[in-house]
DNA sequence: CTTTTGCCATGACATTTGTCACTTTTTTGT
DNA sequence: ACAAAAAAGTGACAAATGTCATGGCAAAAG
């Protein structure tokens, strides 16, 4: 397997070459310090995997990597890094990266460079304790726990999708007044002011 | 590095078994093909690597993952499965699988293995293409694009947040007209009716 | 049978909101 | 320094919104 090695700080790129290549079934095709190398190297070579640094000086691995799909939309990219950074995880998954892992989890780097050749992606274990924490495990909301009734609970969705009081009459064959009334049942229940809050609280309290 | 292996198809078991025992650097300790076993088995045995079939009958593998990790958090359990099932997936993610694999992919569930006792988390290609759907792109939003200035940003964000225009008006020190005006240009722009459909602009299409 | 309760409606009212035309102030380019 | 452009403000107005007190009505509860 055909590996290269990004990374701005030398010694740890050597390291890596070192320890990798010593552990059987590795081969380092080339070795790059930034961005620019890498998005170079890759064309030139078309390693199996690309083993690359995530904060570089310069442009940042993430921006190499988006430029480097854009070339080759099958390339494997592995993400090296030293902390678990909410913002990198999830740009580096839309992207379309294969993995992303931690530099201290170096035993480990040889394992995920021939799962990530296999066609897996890997995380760190620390990157992956932060996943579901993004993704939402979408609790359902408890609308009775508030003493909301089904009536009202419906009116609330058609204020968080934007409708007016006209709308929502129209919709639902209510008077506006009614409407008016529920709504105002709805900001009393839910201690808000308007129906704009009450939009927002469907999104960050309900939807979330 | 000595694994388990749980399926209820036991010629996929058994299948599985040569092949990895062939691979080298693994040994499968035992083989069971029902939820009871996974449970009764890893504290038999306490393998490396918990390799399990997500779709068995009667207890699921999940609910034998749960139970394995609430006896032993420190499990590792990769996850065999035919189809890629969002539902399943989230699930996995949620109760602390180190892992999520097609069956179709048997060629790297060694490699996989060796990542999971490292440590890492793996997931099959198809399935990791899921992933960006159920965790929000956040694709950052391009006020620019839409012609929205810095102040109309900040404005937009505190209508999200449910302020009036009073209150909007005291926190930029703004006169209140002037934060009305703001809002006029901002549903101009945007084309939209109210505040509200800001709020919901804003948290369907920008904070996606 | 009445009473209560929940759901729907109405009308009056104050407030907030959105639009518009226009002025003042500030920034900026040359 | 001066004119153009952008940002901030004003006031008037119509429409939408939220509150409240009130009443009809049907089903459930007593």
């Amino acid at each position: 397997m055909q590996i290269i090695i990004i990374d701005d700080d030398r010694l740890v790129a050597l390291s890596l070459k070192t320890i990798l290549e010593n552990t059987g079934g590795i081969t380092v095709a080339a070795m790059g310090c930034s961005g620019d190398d890498a998005i170079r190297l890759y064309a030139l070579y078309r390693p199996d995997v690309m083993l690359m640094d995530i904060r570089m000086e310069g442009m940042s691995g993430l921006e190499a990597g988006e430029e480097i799909l854009k070339q080759a939309p099958l390339a494997k990219i592995l993400y090296l890094t030293t902390f678990a950074d909410d913002e990198y995880i999830i740009k580096a998954l839309h992207i379309g990266a294969k993995g992303y892992i931690l530099k201290q989890d170096f035993e480990g780097i040889a394992a995920a460079l021939h799962a990530v050749a296999e066609g897996q992606s890997v995380f760190g274990g620390r990157v992956m304790d932060r996943l579901p924490d993004l993704m939402k495990p979408r609790e359902s909301f408890n609308y009775a726990e508030h003493g909301i009734s089904e009536k009202e609970k419906e009116i609330l969705e058609l204020v968080a999708a934007g409708f007016s009081n006209r709308e929502i009459a129209g919709r639902l064959f209510l008077g506006e007044g009614t409407v008016r009334n529920y709504i105002s049942a709805l900001l009393d229940k839910l201690a808000l002011r308007d129906r704009t809050q009450l939009a927002v609280y469907y999104y960050t309290e309900i939807r979330s």
